[in-house]
DNA sequence: CGACTTTGACCAGCGC
DNA sequence: GCGCTGGTCAAAGTCG
């Protein structure tokens, strides 16, 4: 790689992030640039140790420079590099070098606390949308359960509905449930109260919110004819059952990337529309996943947390139809609902419907979709996979808002609305910019939909989607091969590499 | 030969 | 207590 023999120091000696190479390359010090510049001149016999000592002094405060500014660095150095020799050359005296230097020196400092100070303002201008976007959802959250509160009369809830959702699902989830969590629903009237604050507290809690955890659950449907959809993780089918009420199977799965890891799915065909795949997960991913399997995996984890942590709008677990939708999806209606009727509390992620998430771009006679990739014959199991992602950050949002919604101070308080959100198309642009404002600005949201994009383009574009993805076309619904579909967590490495290339970011 | 699927058996929870 | 149902296990079979 490095040819140390033919190249010139000076034009081979780069930043010193690149010069951890092995071989004799020195490793430069921090301040290469300008001593560069002297390697030059070295023999010359000019006074090094005075400029030594000028850049150690200037090194001495500005060590962050190094890698923050290097850019600037560099070409400040190359011109400074060209005025020192001509200063040389010329025979110009070295005291107004050193006030140049001195000039420099400032100017970086300046340009250095330039970059500080709006760091700083960065941050805080990130603060207060991340608090408008957390008040906007505390106030969705307290009209919602205002709303719930008067629906809360005529619904009956099992008892171990609500326990599995009193309790936080994992220790985070748990303690973001404040002390007053019951009283601050106005539940204390139920004499299982006692008992589920005795369990919350019990020694044995953390077991039992692993179980609580693990029986979370988060049903995705698609429209896919696949025999299951692709969510990049490898999973082992270990048993099929004919569930009640549909004539098709019931697949088990366990993910078997790593062993031990607790996650499950069921993979069922909706029995009234077998073009709709239902699949439901169970359980968080204990070991690293790769950039394909994060989507699902970070809805499903979201899912959870939001079930789990309390921040649904009523303690009892029964969410009003559609809350998700009209909270973070203020446009569309009808893409998450939550169950707690089922044995176990489940939300469920709708991608069948029509609508658009986020208000994408949507191309006509495509899959609401579809928006995702330019590509119709892009698996739309794929598709699915990424709505979820979004659905996830969402859902993941929302979880963090447990503790807020918990605590407001109005949230008992009598209700003067009937309706969720006033027909305000204001507010709701301002909700919808909220949460795309934190979905853009989520690192892990980025990385995840990188992760997707790499599965959806593959390594050779659209066409070439990653293994089981492509293979979506099959039409055997019923054949229960479906692991074909497994192996497909790979080539999500230079995956991320393509996403910056994919042109995606357009429509975000 | 190892990994995976299939499939009947087994177990636990729940309702009657 | 019994039966139903969902979920899991594990031996046998299949596949690459």
């Amino acid at each position: 790689m490095d040819s140390p023999v033919n190249s010139p120091p000076i034009t081979t000696i780069q930043f010193p992030v690149a010069s951890e190479d092995h071989g004799k390359r020195k490793v430069l010090d921090e301040m290469d640039f300008f001593s560069n510049k002297n390697e030059g001149s070295r023999g010359h016999g000019r006074d090094d140790d005075d400029e030594k000592n000028g850049m150690d002094h200037f090194r001495g405060g500005c060590d962050r420079l190094d890698f923050n500014v290097n850019t600037g660095l560099h070409l400040l150095t190359t011109a400074n590099t060209r005025n020192d020799e001509s200063g040389v050359e010329d025979g110009m005296p070295s005291i107004p070098k050193r006030k140049r230097e001195n000039v420099e020196v400032a100017f970086l400092r300046t340009e250095m606390e330039k970059m500080i100070s709006e760091n700083i303002r960065l941050k805080e201008l990130l603060e207060e949308i991340n608090n408008k976007y957390n008040d906007l959802q505390t106030e969705a959250l307290t009209m919602m359960h205002k709303h719930d509160s008067q629906e809360k009369k005529n619904e009956v809830v099992t008892p171990r509905q609500f326990m599995d959702l009193g309790f936080g699902g994992n220790e985070e989830s748990s303690l973001s449930l404040p002390e007053g969590h019951i009283d601050v629903v106005g539940r204390e009237e139920q004499g299982s109260d006692s008992k589920i604050q005795k369990l919350a507290h019990s020694p044995r809690n953390v077991d039992q919110a692993e179980a609580t955890m693990r029986k979370a659950r988060v049903s995705v449907r698609a429209r896919s004819d696949a025999a299951m959809i692709n969510d990049g993780c490898q999973w082992r089918k270990y048993g099929q059952k004919l569930a009640k009420g549909n004539p098709c199977p019931r697949a088990y799965y366990r993910c078997t990337m790593v062993t031990g890891c607790p996650v499950r799915k069921q993979v069922q065909r909706c029995a009234d529309d077998k073009t709709i795949l239902i699949t439901t997960y169970e359980g968080n991913h204990n070991h690293p996943l790769p950039p394909a399997a994060m989507a699902m995996a970070s809805t499903t984890s979201s899912a959870a947390k939001m079930l789990l942590s309390g921040s649904m709008p009523s303690a009892d677990g029964i969410m009003n139809s559609n809350f998700l939708a009209r909270t973070f999806l203020p446009c569309s209606s009808s893409m998450a609902t939550i169950s707690a009727s089922a044995p176990f509390p489940t939300i469920t992620l709708d991608l069948t419907q029509s609508p658009n998430p986020l208000q994408f771009p949507k191309p006509s006679n495509q899959s609401p979709l579809s928006f995702l990739n330019p590509s119709q014959n892009m698996a739309a199991t794929s598709r699915s996979a990424t709505a979820a992602l979004i659905f996830g950050q969402a859902l993941y949002n929302q979880s963090k808002l447990s503790g807020l919604q918990m605590n407001a101070p109005e949230l008992n308080q009598g209700a003067a609305h009937d309706h969720l959100f006033p027909p305000s198309s204001l507010h709701q642009q301002n909700q919808l910019s909220e949460t795309a404002n934190a979905l853009a600005t989520d690192p892990n949201f980025t990385v995840a939909l990188a992760a997707v994009i790499s599965s959806l383009i593959g390594p050779g574009g659209p066409s070439s989607n990653n293994g089981s993805a492509n293979n979506n076309n099959n039409n055997n619904d019923n054949n229960s091969n479906g692991n074909g579909n497994a192996t497909s967590s790979n080539s999500s490495g230079d995956g991320n590499n393509k996403l910056n290339s994919s042109g995606f970011r357009v429509n975000l």
